[in-house]
DNA sequence: CCGTTAACCTGAGAGC
DNA sequence: TGCTCTCAGGTTAACG
């Protein structure tokens, strides 16, 4: 489900909530998330505070004290809701991406403080969660990823060097993780529309202005997603309170056969497959 | 090295 | 209504 900015937004509500809260309990109803969540994840978070919370690219990382890190990927479909007791809250429950309709059943871990909690849920379990006991093991799982899309280190010169010799096509390479992290098949789509650049291009045949294009609206692109709260779609449709608006500012992705919206291009929006992930472009605005 | 396919899962929506 | 089919915001191993 979430690229960066769904992550970002989801971490900067949480941030508000969450901080030097006291873990009292934690319950888990199903183990087998995209990993199987360690025996000791309960007895590892009890008693403990959390006394940060930021993302990396998709991550979200809750720093808890005694030096432990608790890692979370919401994978396709994974989200987090915080609930309270306490009257002050009761209008700002934390119910990202809330539907009335999300099923229960796929309540797969509850992490209780004094008068709250956060829940997660993930139908599809493709998600994980993951326990650290120090800064450097975190890091060796999170060493590999590429500059994240928004940082300074995604830059001309750095995608310049990465794109060479690349013989693989651009969206396969935005979407890498180990490439550039951060960017999903939404994005990839809509920062490639924006750049007007064919979804199938070779990364080695993109020129320097195209580069170019492809930083500013990579950053442009995603920035403006967490502007508008990020994007929510498909079971979220319905979603009330803190979704996102980002869907209604799509200008290519899951607009297939509908007219493209650049200026006097007369064109319909193309879809087709890449890797198994839609694709969707305009023919005339973005040639090969 | 590259793209594709399948796999991990459940649920929504389309078409019949 | 209900059945079957396809597709989904992610990641990764295996294959050709």
């Amino acid at each position: 489900m979430p690229e960066l900015p769904e992550v970002e937004i989801v971490k900067r509500s949480l941030k508000n909530k969450l901080n030097y809260k006291k873990i009292k309990k934690v319950i888990i109803n199903n183990r087998n998330l995209r990993f199987k969540i360690e025996k000791n994840f309960e007895i590892f978070l009890k008693g403990k505070s959390i006394t940060n919370i930021s993302r990396i690219s998709k991550y979200i990382i809750l720093t808890l004290d005694k030096n432990y890190f608790c890692l979370i990927h919401l994978g396709m479909s994974g989200t987090l809701h915080f609930i309270s007791n306490r009257k002050k809250d009761k209008h700002t429950n934390l119910s990202f991406y809330h539907s009335r309709t999300l099923s229960k059943k796929h309540n797969h871990i509850k992490i209780k403080f004094h008068n709250s909690a956060i829940i997660y849920n993930d139908p599809r379990r493709f998600g994980f969660v993951k326990i650290f006991d120090n800064k450097k093991k975190l890091n060796k799982l999170l060493y590999k990823l590429g500059p994240e899309a928004i940082s300074k280190e995604f830059n001309f010169n750095y995608l310049k060097n990465k794109l060479l010799y690349k013989k693989k096509n651009i969206k396969n390479c935005l979407l890498d993780q180990n490439f550039v992290s951060g960017i999903g098949n939404i994005y990839a789509n809509e920062i490639l529309f924006y750049s007007k650049i064919n979804p199938s291009k070779l990364g080695m045949k993109i020129n320097d202005k195209e580069i170019k294009r492809l930083i500013k609206y990579t950053k442009f692109v995603l920035k403006l997603a967490i502007k508008f709260g990020g994007s929510s779609i498909r079971n979220f449709k319905d979603s009330k309170g803190l979704s996102g608006f980002f869907q209604n500012e799509f200008k290519v992705y899951d607009r297939e056969n509908k007219s493209c919206m650049r200026g006097n291009c007369k064109s319909k929006i193309s879809k087709i497959f890449i890797s198994n992930r839609s694709s969707f472009f305009c023919k005339s605005c973005q040639k090969k």
